[in-house]
DNA sequence: ACTACGATTAAA
DNA sequence: TTAATCGTAGTC
């Protein structure tokens, strides 16, 4: 099974198009020579400027946000509720802040090193709610494949961490568009539908 | 310096 | 439903 690492011209187009499309691919980070991984299964579309729902509404710059002003293809990662990291991947050309945060993944590989990154107890990967419970949420996935605020700013094109295209096809109409998780405060921008899901997996945080 | 809060999660 | 937990960002 052949796959191949998204370039660079991937990230830098229309974030909801990315975000779509980022579905069925796979999330790769390499530690310690060994791959973690999973299939892309849940995404949001963060639109910058716009978006009362983004860090960048208004094109506000700060230390944290001058991330999502990169070129598309790096990576965002941030500090939420002070105790979890959320892995982005910053879309569009340079100055255009907008990213897409990955929601979900399935597992995939180094299955074992997630469940102890995890702190997992008795982990069976034949079991689907252990697996379940590795890398359903943007706090948890960042967990199990080890990503942290360390990780932030590096270039999705390079060796460390990447996404595989791995010619699974999810077909336009398996995609099912829903209102974006936890952004209560965005006022409008909270009943855009710019959460990605694939229409039936087991390994999406919440139902739709 | 002081304060409020968040693109979440696990436990109750 | 609620506590946990702290960097970020806005204000004084």
């Amino acid at each position: 099974m052949k796959s191949t690492k998204l370039k660079k011209s991937f990230y830098q187009r229309d974030t909801t198009l990315v975000a779509r499309e980022l579905l069925g691919k796979r999330l790769v980070h390499v530690v310690n020579g060994e791959r973690l991984s999973g299939i892309i299964t849940e995404t949001e579309a963060y639109l910058g400027v716009i978006d009362r729902g983004a860090h960048t509404f208004g094109n506000k710059r700060t230390k944290r946000t001058e991330t999502m002003y990169l070129p598309g293809g790096h990576s965002y990662v941030y500090l939420i509720y002070g105790m979890y990291d959320c892995l982005n991947v910053v879309t569009q050309k340079k100055d255009i802040p907008e990213a897409v945060l990955i929601r979900a993944l399935q597992p995939d590989e180094g299955l074992k090193t997630m469940a102890k990154a995890r702190k997992q107890k008795s982990f069976d990967p034949k079991n689907k709610k252990h697996l379940w419970s590795l890398t359903t949420g943007p706090g948890k996935l960042a967990q199990a494949l080890k990503i942290n605020r360390h990780h932030n700013e590096l270039l999705f094109t390079d060796e460390e961490l990447f996404i595989e295209d791995i010619k699974m096809k999810i077909n336009s109409s398996d995609i099912i568009a829903s209102p974006r998780v936890g952004i209560d405060y965005a006022q409008e921008a909270k009943h855009w539908e710019l959460r990605f899901t694939i229409r039936d997996n087991f390994f999406i945080s919440r139902k739709p």
